[in-house]
RNA sequence: GCCGAAGUGGCGGAAUUGGUAGACGCGCAGGUCUCAAAAACCUGUCUUGCUCAAACAAGGUGAGGGUUCGAGUCCCUCCUUCGGCACCA
């Protein structure tokens, strides 16, 4: 015979002081232990209850540990997790490690340890801190990038999209260190130096991976619209995209017979141009190719032949960063060559400038000086022509009167006008003439203030035929002209750029292929997969990548005709890696127990799994067609919490692969994150940004030591918008931490007789606290919920009687019991403070622990009767006098809020009214039921 | 330069989306308890004026203008701060 202690006995044994340290541990056991967290599973015969599956940016385990930043995110969802659950909503909520990737690899060539062995131990130091602040994390999906069970499924996504066509090699260029022989990432690079031997980078070209994410550019435009994120988060990826319409225009090249400086190359016969503006074609005074454009030596005239190539020099040694960075100083150098305007047949000098970039357009630009600001400083430099074409609608206007009044001549359209900076050009644009009557000259728009360069639309001038139309018309025109003359025609560019996966590196995945002497390039096959790691890998940085060093791993056999080859020693972005891994929570601790480990996976051979149809040598099957049940059940993720510095590309490639899986088939979903939210990064208690070398980093680890783990949620929810970057403050954290002592206090230390009592007033204000707090978890805006709950407990503790108060104590089995109340309030705190609430729940459930229900399996409260006729008659309702608040009643007192007529009969009679509205007549009245009243006087 | 977000007490931040500005917390001040302190609890806390005080009145959400019966919220101009992109033709 078990005993049971009563609920006195219960009281007597509870520490007097709140001390959560007594008993987070052991929920958090308890929860473990009876699997409270389990996500279901999903079943053919329940398919009516509604999914949702709320992520967290799975993080990087770097060797710092877990910094205050993480949990702000993690608790987020740990509540709204926790909150769709007891709503009744399946609930999926998984955790995992990012664990490839360069800091580790870094670190490791620091200390000499293994990535995977200090990989290993950050991610039990992150797992240790997480589980510490109870979140509801289901751990038997916990997965790991840099897991053979894994990365073979990464490898396998690279294999589909290069049978696709979506993955495929080029040259590409790449930092470069001469003397470290290595490829550098852009943060290697500083001040243009290798940051390790402080040698200058140059670009090289290197043979490199790459992702055709183009071939999606318009799909990922246009299904941001579709998708719940923020504004700036879509803006940004717009940006990223950066599409434009515009047109590509050909231009002839003038005949140079046999001047030019390369003579082994054929000479291209004309060039092409993309411009966004054809409406200012005609203000074109010179092309510019960027220095790279395979055509600028043969264009290049034999005189120009060694300043071009010593130009080309330069350029290759400037990275992009430093491109980018000289900004606004022009340099080029004239070819010698010329070219045909298209509409006006004058020959235009071609020229050879770094501020055009070979990546984007053609690699050539149309220099129109007088309407772009990069054209303009390049023409001043170099004293090249500068036309205006467009003008403002004012300055067209101001030119048009002056015209008329000057010369009494009529209207200022249908002229033939021509410009010219030094007034020596002339441009035929005047169908029988090689003179324009009337130019429009710099020096008469400088008398109306006009300047150089102008980028806005306008009107149009010295464009013969074209003159006079607004910027658009002459946009169709000219548009139409060249498409008939086909010397010309409409595209669509993008500024986005494919992705360049490949890694010189060791710490990655590698990429599956295999470079035969006779057969060429081939995929590894899929039945071996995964190609693990090597670990007999010298991974310091030498020269060439350090899968090169490793015989095992780079000598094999070609999967054709079985002769000598070599893999491929690139690993692969940790991008890729972290952009399908939200797919794989699916399935991952299904997928964890099939493939039994490492140890089957080197043996060479993969075991089969004679209980399971998943057998991983099957090309045809593969987790996501195996899986598709469970991979539809719960994608697409409909919540996903993290840092706003994953605004483009994170989220882009994960849309990029979705689409790309999607369009193969393989996947029914095409936007992988329906509803995203940031968090602001948590600043130093100085206002800075938390780092080890200001020494301004809290750890978690000690706050939630000092204070508890419920503390530490509810005060980093407290502390503000989660989107906000916010600072840190102790106090702050006292108060919350006091907040839940005083819950502790309110709940352990009300007399059994007071509890039993019936209390209207408590259940009303829990019932619009529930109300209240539903909504903002539903908004995510956990600052406000919080901030209610402790304006309930502000109202409570005032409403609670003492015992020598009570004179008739009802015992009633009322659920208006001051009990009952408390134990909703529980409910609702438990998304907040996991642990605290279990306690109490615990104590006021008067049970023994083995039969005790966990109060996150409870249901979310629900009442019988609305709030609302009762809430409404604390509400009060204005009188104003001109908009202003003069007198507040409440409706109860007014009892006839939604009748004009008698309220304004009440309203009027108040005395305040009547001494403000004394003298003066009422012009109107606005009357808002339930809300307010105000007399216009 | 372009794009985006935001400016509210001593501080972090609220404000039903056009209707009581400053919720809630911190800090500060006063008090209760105590030999004392800490903790805990209670009270007060935008500014100014008149006041012992209450009450009352006026002003107040970066600056200036506008729309409206009414603006922290909407519109225009400007200033400041932070974040992202950066020669994309």
């Amino acid at each position: 015979m078990r005993y049971f202690p009563t609920y006195n006995e219960y009281m007597a044994k509870i520490p007097h002081k709140f001390t959560p340290r007594d008993f987070e541990a052991k929920w958090q056991a308890f929860w473990e232990a009876h699997e409270v967290y389990k996500t279901p599973l999903i079943s053919p015969n329940s398919p009516s209850s509604p999914k949702s599956y709320i992520l967290d940016m799975f993080p990087y385990p770097s060797s710092a540990g877990l910094h205050v930043g993480h949990p702000e995110g993690y608790t987020a969802t740990d509540i709204y997790a926790r909150y769709q659950r007891m709503k009744g909503f399946l609930v999926l909520h998984p955790m995992g490690w990012d664990a490839f990737g360069l800091p580790a690899e870094n670190y490791a060539i620091k200390v000499g340890v293994h990535p995977a062995k200090t990989t290993a131990s950050s991610i039990a130091t992150f797992k240790r801190q997480i589980t510490a602040l109870g979140f509801s994390y289901d751990w038997t999906k916990e997965l790991n990038t840099s897991d053979p069970v894994y990365y073979r499924w990464t490898q396998y996504i690279f294999t589909l999209l290069y049978q696709k066509g979506l993955a495929y090699k080029k040259k590409a260029p790449a930092n470069w260190c001469e003397k470290c022989q290595t490829v550098l990432a852009n943060e290697q690079v500083v001040a243009g130096k290798c940051e390790r031997c402080h040698n200058n980078v140059i670009q090289k070209e290197i043979e490199q991976w790459f992702f055709k994410i183009t071939a999606f550019a318009e799909d990922l435009l246009r299904d941001l619209e579709r998708l719940d994120w923020p504004e700036s988060t879509k803006k940004g990826q717009k940006n990223w995209i950066g599409k434009s319409e515009g047109m590509t225009i050909r231009f002839e090249l003038q005949d140079n017979k046999q001047n030019s400086a390369d003579s082994s190359q054929k000479r291209p016969k004309f060039l092409e141009v993309f411009t966004t503006r054809p409406d200012t074609l005609l203000g074109v005074t010179f092309l510019v190719l960027a220095p790279e454009h395979d055509g600028v030596l043969s264009i290049t005239q034999i005189d120009n032949k060694p300043q071009m190539l010593k130009y080309q020099d330069k350029a290759r040694a400037k990275s992009e960063l430093q491109r980018a960075s000289l900004e606004k100083d022009k340099t080029g150098v004239f070819t010698g060559a010329y070219a045909i305007h298209p509409l006006t047949h004058q020959p235009i000098p071609i020229y050879v400038a770094d501020y055009v970039i070979m990546g984007y357009g053609t690699g050539v630009v149309m220099g129109v000086p007088a309407h772009d600001p990069r054209d303009y400083a390049f023409a001043a430099k170099y004293g090249l022509d500068i036309l205006p074409v467009c003008i403002s609608k004012e300055a067209y206007n101001k030119l048009s009167q002056e015209k008329s009044g000057n010369k009494n001549s009529g209207k200022f359209e249908n002229q033939r006008e021509i410009i010219s900076a030094k007034g020596q050009i002339q441009f035929p644009q005047a169908e029988n003439n090689n003179k324009l009557e009337n130019p429009v000259l710099i020096d008469q728009l400088s008398s109306i203030g006009f300047t150089l360069p102008y980028c806005g639309k306008g009107y149009s001038v010295n464009c013969g035929k074209y003159s006079g139309l607004n910027s658009d018309d002459c946009y169709n025109k000219i548009s139409e002209d060249i498409k008939i003359s086909q010397i010309g025609r409409s595209e669509t560019k993008y500024k986005l750029r494919d992705w360049l996966i490949s890694r010189q590196r060791y710490w990655g995945a590698p990429i599956p292929i295999i470079y035969c002497g006779k057969c060429g390039m081939n995929l590894v096959p899929e039945s071996d997969l995964p190609v693990l790691l090597p670990d007999d890998v010298d991974f310091r940085p030498t020269g060439e990548s350090p899968l090169q060093r490793s015989a095992k791993f780079h000598q094999v056999k070609c999967p054709k005709c079985g002769g000598k080859a070599r893999r491929e020693s690139d690993t692969m972005d940790t991008f890729v890696c972290s952009s399908w891994y939200f797919i794989a929570f699916a399935f991952w601790e299904q997928m964890k127990g099939l493939e039994s480990g490492i140890k089957n996976l080197e043996s060479g051979k993969n075991q089969k799994n004679p209980d399971s149809k998943f057998k991983i040598q099957d090309s045809e099957n593969n987790p996501f067609s195996f899986f598709s049940k469970e991979i539809s059940t719960w994608l697409p993720v409909d919540l996903y919490v993290g840092g706003a510095e994953h605004t483009v590309l994170h989220l882009l490639y994960s849309r990029f692969i979705t689409k790309a899986l999607f369009k193969a088939q393989i996947i029914g979903f095409n936007e992988p994150f329906l509803r995203l939210r940031h968090i602001g990064m948590i600043l130093g208690l100085d206002g800075q940004k938390m780092s080890k070398s200001r020494g301004n980093v809290i750890n978690p680890d000690e706050i939630v030591e000092k204070f508890g783990a419920d503390t530490m949620r509810l005060y980093e929810m407290f502390m503000g918008p989660i989107a906000d970057k916010k600072p840190w403050n102790t106090h702050g954290v006292e108060g919350c931490r006091r907040f839940l002592s005083r819950i502790w206090h309110l709940f352990t230390e009300t007399d059994k007789q007071i509890l039993d009592c019936e209390q209207a007033k408590i259940w009303e204000l829990t019932q619009e606290l529930t109300m209240a707090v539903e909504g903002d978890i539903q908004e995510l805006k956990f600052n406000t919920a919080i901030a209610k709950m402790m304006t309930w407990l502000n109202a409570v503790t005032g409403e609670i009687p003492n015992k020598s108060q009570i004179q008739n104590p009802k015992t009633s089995q009322n659920s208006l019991t001051t009990l009952n109340s408390l134990k909703v309030f529980l409910k609702i705190l438990a998304p907040f403070a996991p642990h605290s609430a279990e306690e109490l729940n615990f104590i006021l459930s008067d049970t023994d622990i083995k039969n005790y229900k966990s109060i996150h399996l409870e249901k979310w409260p629900v009442f019988s009767q609305k709030a609302d006729s009762a809430s409404l008659s604390n509400k009060i309702f204005l009188v104003e006098v001109n908009g202003r608040v003069i007198e507040r009643i409440t409706n109860y007192e007014l009892r006839i809020t939604n009748n004009k007529d008698e309220t304004e009969k009440f309203c009027l009679n108040l005395p305040k009214i009547q001494a403000k509205l004394a003298g003066r007549t009422i012009k109107k009245t606005i009357f808002i039921p339930n809300k307010l009243i105000n007399f216009v006087a």
